[in-house]
DNA sequence: AACAAATAGGCCATAAAATGTCCTCTTTGG
DNA sequence: CCAAAGAGGACATTTTATGGCCTATTTGTT
């Protein structure tokens, strides 16, 4: 290996690293020979990333070899922003479920993914279990009804819902014509497995409740909104208010 | 600042991502100073940044700075082994659900998630799905008799499941004499709040249905099983076969 | 238009770190 | 008891990182 730039040997930790990872126990000689290092240096590479935190083990004599320790690595994921926000939703539902099976380790794993986003949406984001509300199994004739969903639409619906940003949408309710809307999706109620958003239509100035699976576009806009509070929204949840 | 040991570059650019994760903007010269290095050397550590990937965006003029993009570094998560595998059974959850806004970007996090495990227990990780069943809402009286769970008990209850590893639990029903079994924990079943494991009870060689809540000791025994085909455990399922 | 505050990055001398070589020691399986 | 493996000390040498001093460029303010 000729050295090319200057972050050489980060690079080199990198590769060990995912070499490492395959699992198999490498010998250090080996992975010298392979990486163009002498074993030597390899070796203090190993040192370093031990010190780092990275558990290598090794074991000596005959057979030997070093390979991490075997639960490590484990869950080191790098989400995107989008996966982030829904874990984030599902998360919340987890807790709302109230089983205790759920909040054994679930709870840490919340709190590890609201620290993972920045100081300004951690706020926004760590408050979202109290947007979301666990209602019922729904009726029969509902879940029938239930249609597929348009992938992007829901993700940009669940961008503007924690972002509380404005959303622009096309509902498509059977036999009506769709209609456009711009709304501020406040709230995100679940009875499985339908979802509804309650939401602000910004053009009525009223209170609406959409089904998710009905929203079949969805533009986000920049502008962000405040939340209003909740009892605006409790007449909607009684009864069957869902817009047709 | 005197150079110190060999991963002292390492530990600056680790301390310059969580300076920078604070969200502010920062100036080169400020940020220098605090690190007690040249602006010349952090505008290098910058640069390499940039070329492993950190996407550090940089403002020139008047009023500028160098900053995270926005949504960076979101969902970096490191999870233990134990979150990790909580983790992994909700997203199985959440999949049973069959809920279509779950299945948007949940799939893509399961999938990662599968992979941030070792090659090993990758494979054992992968087929959890299969091994989890989720029913119907649980009846009034048995969600009232719903005990809080030691959480030691579950997370070794978990662990066990996911390893496929023998458990020797302690199974305390309500006015009977608690009993101490070795089982094979080979499905997991919930009926929303109440989870129930199907074993196989190793002493009295057949099957049973434990609720969860009623697992007050659990100790993990070395050994692994082999998965029992499901049928065997389908007549427990059956009406409420749940032991006492 | 001029200026000041920012980042970007070239060039060079030098101090410091990384590397390779050559060791010795220890552990472990056959 | 030997060979195969990792751990790590010492030292000379190569390579890199660093600081200092530049210039160029961008951008907001006066």
């Amino acid at each position: 290996m000729t050295r090319t730039d200057a972050s050489d040997r980060l690079n080199r930790l990198d590769l060990i690293e995912a070499r490492l990872k395959s699992g198999e126990a490498l010998i250090l000689a080996d992975l010298a020979a392979e990486l163009g290092v002498s074993r030597r240096t390899l070796s203090r590479d190993i040192a370093l990333m031990r010190a780092r935190g990275v558990p290598v083990e090794a074991d000596r004599g005959r057979g030997g070899g070093i390979r991490l320790s075997a639960r490590w690595g484990v869950g080191r994921m790098a989400l995107s922003y989008d996966e982030a926000i829904d874990l984030m939703i599902s998360l919340a539902v987890a807790e709302q479920l109230q089983s205790p099976l759920f909040m054994a380790n679930l709870g840490s794993v919340r709190q590890k993914l609201v620290a993972s986003f920045g100081p300004r949406q951690r706020a926004q984001v760590a408050r979202l279990k109290s947007r979301i509300l666990v209602g019922q199994h729904a009726s029969n004739p509902t879940r029938e009804s239930l249609a597929p969903v348009d992938a992007t639409a829901i993700r940009r619906l669940h961008r503007a819902f924690v972002e509380r940003r404005l959303l622009q949408i096309t509902y498509s309710a059977p036999e009506r014509p769709p209609t456009s809307r711009v709304i501020e999706p406040q709230f995100l109620h679940y009875n499985a497995p339908v979802w509804y958003v309650l939401a602000w239509d910004h053009l009525r100035q009223d209170v609406r409740t959409l089904r998710c699976d009905r929203i079949t576009n969805a533009q986000p806009l920049g502008e962000t909104f405040e939340l209003r509070p909740f009892s605006l929204f409790e007449p909607a949840l009684e009864g069957d208010h869902v817009l047709q």
